[in-house]
DNA sequence: CCCTTCATGTACCAAATGGTACACTACGAG
DNA sequence: CTCGTAGTGTACCATTTGGTACATGAAGGG
């Protein structure tokens, strides 16, 4: 069996590894030498290098949800609201070397790696349900509400991408705060609210 | 202007053969033969590996930002009808291959090698001057045309991640049509920033 | 105390890697 | 014709690669 105990610690190694040295071109060898270990070690508890990047990708996909999990498990939310939400927690600069990983991750996994990309999809398809459901509780038709989840994502994905190539932190909060402006206190799109 | 002779048509072959097979863990002999050619004439006239994949990813930004000026050269232009051209663009499927290499570059550059980073900037930054540019025709300030085009450009580069990923079409054109719809005519009146 | 199981280190391997040396061709200019 | 220069093929190299074989160590149950 996975053994939690040795092999997770090893991966969770791995992974502060690649958000520091990044993953491209990285050697077993590389990467054992980043963690203190032997590239024996890897592949006795991953099997082989393949198998290790699976598990990488499969973990950074587990952490991310986790961090949406923390935004919308924030009871009751908009459109808006969730985006701000998301935004302020997702552009810190603290997790900028984790992010820059996720994507790194994301585009390789985009490109062949088969065994990569089912996870990307199930990725967004869990945060979609998530905000479905509970934008149920608020009687929010289940269409609407993917719809608006999905653009949420895409907004805060488009917008990190280019916080982390730019670095203009002010730029993108602009466009953030624009957004939300003009979705605010919006449910379903037939409710514009003309206040100020 | 290096030779745009042999250089340049091995250059072309070599993104094909990317945009084909994936960039990740590529051999120079494995590329070789998959331009055939020999690995010796891609050191020829490259130079080296990552002096490869930096031509590479140059000429890639160059493509995407060729692609960028189809759709903002389009005359006059709201916000919205910017994001619905180049949604339509950018999301035919027979760009499909091409938008994940461009991704899986943009993903490696982002994580280290130094020598891919400025150019994601740039990438950014030119597109934003370019609206800036053709607002400015239409009266209106710069400041809020700069906001608005990082969204569009947001939106759309998010849900293009998303529509890679799932392969949902019809969810992501939804999602598109929404911000659209919100953001339909407006150029300045409803983005009034008096602070940042 | 032995036996088994998980974990780890050492040594090794065949294959592949990026890069180089050198010889050769093609060909236009003088 | 000759010469220089750009392009190409062949052969090679030292190093590194992912992966394996085997011995060892530590833990724990019988």
């Amino acid at each position: 069996m996975k053994g939690n105990s040795g092999r997770q610690q090893l991966l969770d190694a791995v992974i502060e590894h690649f958000t520091d040295d990044g993953l491209a071109d990285q050697s077993l060898r590389h990467i054992a030498a980043g963690v203190g270990t032997s590239h024996r070690m890897l592949l006795y508890h991953f099997g082989s290098k393949e198998e290790l990047l699976v598990a990488v990708a499969r973990a950074v996909e587990e952490r991310t949800l986790d961090q949406f999990a923390a935004v919308s498990g924030a009871g009751e939310a908009t459109t808006d609201e969730v985006v701000r939400l998301m935004w302020a927690h997702v552009a810190d600069p603290a997790l900028g070397d984790f992010e820059r990983l996720f994507f790194a991750l994301y585009g390789r996994a985009l490109q062949g790696d088969e065994r990569m990309r089912p996870l990307l999809g199930e990725n967004i398809q869990r945060w979609l349900d998530a905000n479905v459901a509970a934008a149920a509780t608020q009687g929010v038709p289940a269409e609407t509400a993917r719809v608006h989840a999905r653009l949420g994502l895409a907004v805060t994905r488009g917008l990190l991408l280019d916080l982390l190539a730019t670095g203009d932190r002010a730029g993108t909060d602009a466009a953030l705060d624009a957004f939300a402006r003009h979705y605010s206190g919006t449910w379903c799109e037939a409710t514009i609210e003309s206040a100020s």
